[in-house]
DNA sequence: CGGAAATTGTTAGTGTACAAACGATGGTGC
DNA sequence: GCACCATCGTTTGTACACTAACAATTTCCG
C-alpha cells in the first residue's frame, strides 16, 4: 500500500458537493410524490394550487408565482389545459395577454389531493425530528 | 386561535413545501454552476469526475455511482464521448458490458475545472456560516 | 405624438430524468 | 444441459427546464 488514505492529488469528492446532495434528495421526494399523485407531476400541481390561490392570472405572472419561466409554464399550462383541470382566455385590457383559471374540475381535483399533498411533505422529511424540519426549511430558505 | 388569521379551508401553501423550496434552491445552483461552468452540465460533469474518480468503470455502474438511471447515463455518456472526454470499449469478459474510461482531455479537462466546481459549492453556500452549513448538508443527507 | 424599450406569449433546440419495453447475454439451480 | 432469471445496454415516449430568437403589443419618455 502506498499509504493507509488515499492521496487524492484533486480533492474533489462528488459524494460531499451540495449539489449532488440535492440532485439525490430531490429524485427521492419525486419518487414519493409520483407514488401519492399519479396522474399529476409536482410541477403540474403547484401550477394547479397557485391557479386555486390567486385566482385568474396571467400566463407569465402565474409562472413567476411558481418559479418556471415562460417556457416552461406554457407546457406546464398547456397539459392543465389538455386534462380540462384549467382554462384560457384573452384578456380583454390586454391583447398580449392570456388569463389562465382553474375549471370546475381543477379546483376539485385540487381539494381532493391537497391532503396528499401535505402528506408527500411529510413521507420527503420523514426522517427528520419537528425541530430538524424547521431548521432545514429556514437553511433552504436562505439558498434561495 | 385559529380565528384571527385567513380561514384557508384548504390551507396548502405551495411555498412552504419542501419540494417547492428543493426546486428553487436547485434552480439557483443550476445558476451558479452554468455561469461558473459554461460548456460542461452538472450531470456531465458528475460522470467525468466519477470516471475520475474510479477509473474504468462499466456505463451502467457509473450510472449507479452518480445517481442516474440506464437511460439517463447513455445520454450523458454519448455526449461525453462526443467531445472525447469519455472513450468506450467493449468488456472482454462480459459482452453486454461497455467499459467506460476518461480519455487524456477529459482527465485534463476535470483538473482544470475541479476548482471551480470547489467555487461553485462555495458560491451556493455563501448564504451560510460555516456551522450552518454543517448542519444543512447533514440534514440533507437524512433525506436521502 | 411617435419612436425606443419593455412585456407577453410562442417556437426551436439541448439536456436531464424516468418508465416501459426490448434483445442479448450471463449466471444459477435443477 | 437447460430452463429460468437477473443484468446490461438501447430505444421510445413523456415531461420538465433553460436559452435564444421572434412577433405582436403595450408602455414609457422625449
Amino acid at each position: 500500500m502506498t499509504s493507509d488514505i488515499a492521496p487524492e492529488r484533486t480533492d474533489y469528492r462528488l459524494d460531499e458537493q451540495v449539489g449532488f446532495i440535492l440532485r439525490r434528495v430531490q429524485q427521492r421526494h419525486l419518487g414519493i410524490f409520483a407514488s401519492a399523485i399519479a396522474d399529476l407531476t409536482p410541477t403540474q400541481f403547484a401550477a394547479l394550487a397557485k391557479l386555486c390561490e390567486l385566482g385568474a392570472i396571467s400566463q407569465n405572472a402565474l409562472g413567476r408565482a411558481t418559479a418556471m419561466d415562460a417556457a416552461t409554464i406554457k407546457g406546464v399550462a398547456d397539459r392543465l389545459r389538455g386534462r380540462g383541470l384549467v382554462e384560457a382566455r384573452p384578456d380583454p385590457g390586454d391583447q398580449r395577454r392570456v388569463i389562465l383559471s382553474a375549471t370546475a374540475a381543477g379546483r376539485q381535483a385540487f381539494a381532493t389531493l391537497a391532503p396528499r399533498a401535505h402528506e408527500i411533505t411529510e413521507d420527503t422529511l420523514a426522517p427528520l425530528t419537528l425541530p430538524e424540519r424547521l431548521m432545514l426549511i429556514a437553511l433552504l430558505e436562505k439558498l434561495t
